[in-house]
RNA sequence: CGGGAUGUAGCGUAGCCCGGUUAUCGCGCCUGGUUUGGGACCAGGAGGUCGCAAGUUCGAAUCUUGCCAUCCCGACCA
């Protein structure tokens, strides 16, 4: 990373939205704070979306789908959650449009179209959700219900940041229903490994699973629970969340079910997300000077094969050649594309395909050919050398396999090194300032203690570790006595 | 919602202070040709309500007012 780009956020941001209009990931549209994702972009979604749906059902999940619009009336069901959400709300309120008098050509809201009751277009969608489900559950023989739902959500943010903070963006969200509180918090858990797994089996972005404060805790919920990962400028990014909402859902809700003994209990709830952010936060990960760098497990492009020809005859062997390559490569299940495009030059794809982080490149020419070898260039170390024709898609695919795993050993050796112990209030701000990352301290427990440190230093406690060690010390504020260290960071 | 800045071709910009011919330059785009082992070169060409509206003026990208949008700082944000 160069040094202008690691110090603010906003460099880094100005930085990926180069990117992205060059390598295609992503576009501004008109709307405040909205995106546009283009093919590559989308390409790169579909691949984490897919590979999460499968972990989802093969934990016994399904998927399903609920209105964009919340009655007004749903959504204040549940107290604490339309709090919560109540400031970040876009609300329909007509439903007609019609030609304006005073303006020729120009429309305005026809008043006479005004709705009885305003829609809430959903910034999460527990209330819909809740509500359908009063309708779903009667019998402990209906539970648990496990259900997904693949989607977009509002939430009229007033700063927006691209991937990481847009009014509209794409997520899934869980919502389960269980007959005991013991098998709710269980699936919260379970949900919650899910999520580190795929963030660091697929994307190679190491995470720290833990509970969140209550200052930090969704609206509505009776526990958070939070993966939380590292950038490369030393911020914290919340990268997926899973609640325990005991019944609060269920009582706001009236879903209540029988038990085996016919006695009338409410449900317990959990819900869980991970949205485009995730996009964000591979890139702001892994990515380096050149460009992105996409882990190969969901690079919408594995592998590219670039010719190098002087004139029709030579393009024509290269071509057979190639072909034989992009067969086999296909045959092994890679993602490759033959780059005989002829408008451009080699140079110029070499530098295309670094931008789009593309984590094999592989360059075929005359000399080679002569040789039966190719040019292999790998994206995440930047090394090229020459490899032998033969046995090559088989080699092709170990290197992958080793890519992905460098991909995420680099990016855990960051995150270890930038996780620090601060035993004074002066040793906290100094690395705060200086290093940046995790910094564990103790901390008294108490809301009032964290929202000083938040105010003094932009701090927050990004989360408490599960199975954090417990080790008595004195709080870096307020030096009142600590059961054990949590972890502070600047955060997006 | 408060403070600051910006808005000129698809993108990035000069010009604005101090009003005056046909709005500058680069990238990109189109046509033809030569090229092709790290973002090619030559020649020709297309593309503009200067954010929107009103005002001042013989004349406005330039001055004034209002509005809109975007960015940054705060407030806000699992």
């Amino acid at each position: 990373m160069s040094k202008e780009l690691t110090s603010r956020a906003e460099d880094y941001s100005q930085w990926y939205n180069d990117l992205v209009i060059k390598g295609g990931l992503a576009d501004y549209s008109a709307v405040r704070g909205c995106m546009v994702i283009k093919p590559y972009g989308f390409a790169l979604w579909e691949n984490m979306r897919d590979q999460l749906d499968k972990m989802f059902k093969d934990t016994g999940h399904q998927n399903a789908y609920f209105p964009l619009f919340v009655p007004k009336s749903l959504f204040e069901a549940e107290e604490k959650n339309a709090e919560g959400f109540a400031k970040e709300c876009a609300i329909v309120t007509h439903y007609r449009l019609k030609n304006d008098p005073e303006k020729p050509g120009k429309l305005m809201v026809d008043p006479e179209a005004k709705l009885e009751e305003e829609l809430i277009i959903r910034p999460t969608s527990e209330a819909i959700i809740w509500n359908t489900y009063k309708g779903w559950i009667q019998s402990y023989r209906d539970l648990p219900l496990l259900i997904n739902q693949w989607a977009n959500v509002v939430r009229w943010e007033m700063r927006t940041r691209l991937f990481l903070r847009t009014a509209e963006f794409l997520w899934q969200e869980g919502h389960t229903a269980h007959a005991t509180k013991e098998e709710a918090v269980e699936e919260t858990k379970k949900m919650l490994d899910v999520y580190a797994e795929f963030a660091e089996e697929w994307m190679a972005v190491p995470v720290i699973k833990g509970i969140k404060t209550a200052n930090e805790r969704f609206a509505g919920a009776e526990d958070t629970y939070c993966i939380e990962a590292l950038m490369q400028d030393g911020k914290a990014l919340q990268a997926g969340t899973s609640h325990f909402l005991g019944q609060n859902f269920a009582k706001a809700f009236d879903v209540k079910f029988s038990d085996k003994n016919n006695t009338l209990d409410y449900v317990w709830a959990t819900s869980w997300g991970v949205s485009t952010r995730l996009i964000g936060a591979l890139i702001m990960a892994h990515s380096d000077d050149q460009g992105l760098i996409m882990p190969p497990k969901i690079a919408p492009l594995q592998v590219v094969i670039v010719p190098i020809y002087k004139g029709e005859d030579s393009k024509a062997v290269i071509d057979e050649k190639a072909n034989i390559l992009l067969a086999e490569l296909k045959a092994l299940g890679v993602r490759v594309k033959y780059d005989n495009n002829d408008n451009s030059r080699p140079g110029w794809k070499f530098a295309e395909h670094e931008l789009k982080g593309v984590p094999v490149r592989i360059a075929m020419g005359l000399r080679d050919i002569e040789n039966k070898v190719v040019e292999l260039a790998r994206r995440d170390t930047k090394e090229k050398s020459s490899v032998s024709i033969d046995g090559l898609s088989a080699y092709v695919v170990n290197l992958l396999a080793e890519i992905q795993q460098n991909i995420f050993n680099r990016a855990l050796a960051f995150r270890n090194e930038r996780i620090t112990n601060a035993d004074s209030w002066d040793e906290f701000v100094k690395l705060l300032d200086e290093k940046g990352g995790f910094i564990a301290a103790h901390w008294d427990g108490t809301p009032e203690t964290e929202d000083k440190i938040k105010e003094q230093t932009k701090a927050t406690i990004r989360c408490i570790p599960l199975n954090n060690t417990q080790e008595a010390g004195a709080c870096i504020l307020s030096g009142k006595p600590s059961t054990q260290r949590v972890l502070f960071a600047r955060a997006y």
